[in-house]
RNA sequence: GGCCAGGUAGCUCAGUUGGUAGAGCAGCGGAUUGAAAAUCCGCGUGUCGAUGGUUCGAUUCCGUCCCUGGCCA
């Protein structure tokens, strides 16, 4: 075995629905990998069907990582992640296995890669403070007072974007500054070890379509619905969680208020789905130094194959 | 078969007192620093069902035809 400092990192990324999960679980077999998982919904414990998490006999075959971390009623984050996401790789690498890290957020695989400024974390007082005032004002007027705080981030932020808007406000109120001087500090730290990432990705988008409209109706048959009924009648969640708002819960959870139609609530999904794989690609696109492979292609496996061994 | 209501963007519809049209949704592109499967921003040429007529000019008015839905036979 080689030494440590030259086990590489491999990151497995692409839009949701394009196969990722079997082609790394085919690469971990091969190569001895564990699969840390970069993916933010696949976090929250008790969403296995919708965010189409690995099976359980799939994680006793492999051992997967960041799987499970939260109750839904909680909130990961970017940070949090890049931390785990650290943490985990160092662990497997001190075992002289290959990390594999397989998921689409985009924002997490940056995070991992640039690192994050030195930003204080969310304080749920001060942002349900701001939340209520942004109910009352609503956002234009947050808006304009962030303007005075720290004009260069209202420059960038619209007006019309509250999350935004609400994060540089709540920074500016636990630090007394405002948000674009601490992001100036250079916080940027390579990562100590060689990386490759590469994009799995249907050729066309027509394909990727009929994949996820295929996939969500596979969902609803293995008992998507229960799964979120589950959630529901816990009590204690809302819509408004971050869990609750990924992808297909978010369009039962307003099925099962009686919002919306069984048909409306299948049309809602997966456009929601094909909306979500649009702004993957669009976070894809922007990286450099990926490579591009063809989910649809036959033989892609092999050819993964020999890309990874060439990296060992 | 008769009467009525419709046929306008991929879908649901608005509109043009005659000067070739615009919303929502979908779609496409982009942004993205502790909520990111989130939150935002930008992008609208489509034989205005077909065909004849009136008109300088018709998607709009008139005739005929086709299609859809409803009612009556």
């Amino acid at each position: 075995m080689q030494p440590m400092n030259q086990i590489p990192v491999v990151m497995l990324m692409g839009p949701t629905g394009a196969g990722k999960s079997a082609t790394a679980l085919d690469l971990a077999r091969e190569f001895g990998c564990e699969i840390v998982n970069v993916d933010s919904a696949q976090v929250y414990r008790g969403m296995d069907i919708g965010t189409a998490k690995a099976s359980p006999v799939e994680r006793r075959a492999v051992p997967h990582h960041l799987l499970d971390l939260c109750d839904p009623a909680e909130a990961y984050s970017a940070a949090r992640f890049r931390a785990d996401a650290l943490a985990a790789i160092d662990e497997i690498r001190a075992r002289q296995r290959v990390p594999l890290l397989v998921g689409g957020t985009g924002l997490y695989f940056k995070a991992l890669l640039e690192g994050l400024s030195d930003l204080p974390a969310a304080d749920s007082f001060i942002r349900a403070g701001l939340h209520a005032e942004l109910e009352v004002s609503g956002s234009q007027a947050l808006h304009a007072r962030l303007a005075q705080v720290d004009p260069q981030t209202a420059a960038r932020v619209h007006p019309n974007d509250p999350q935004r808007i609400l994060r540089a406000l709540e920074v500016h109120a636990q630090t007394g500054q405002p948000m674009s001087a601490l992001l100036a500090d250079p916080a940027r730290k390579a990562l100590p070890f060689p990386t490759a990432a590469w994009v799995l990705a249907p050729a066309t988008r027509e394909n990727l379509h009929a994949r996820l409209a295929r996939r969500f109706h596979a969902m609803l048959e293995r008992g998507f619905i229960n799964e979120v009924a589950g959630l529901w009648s816990r009590g204690d969640l809302s819509a408004d969680m971050p869990a609750l708002r990924a992808v297909g819960y978010r369009a039962v959870w307003c099925y099962l208020e009686g919002q919306t139609s069984y048909t409306q609530m299948v049309e809602q999904a997966i456009a929601a789905t094909r909306q979500l794989a649009k702004r993957q690609f669009t976070w894809f696109r922007g990286m450099s130094e990926v490579s591009w492979w063809n989910s649809d292609e036959a033989g892609l496996n092999g050819r993964l194959q020999q890309a990874f061994a060439k990296l060992l």
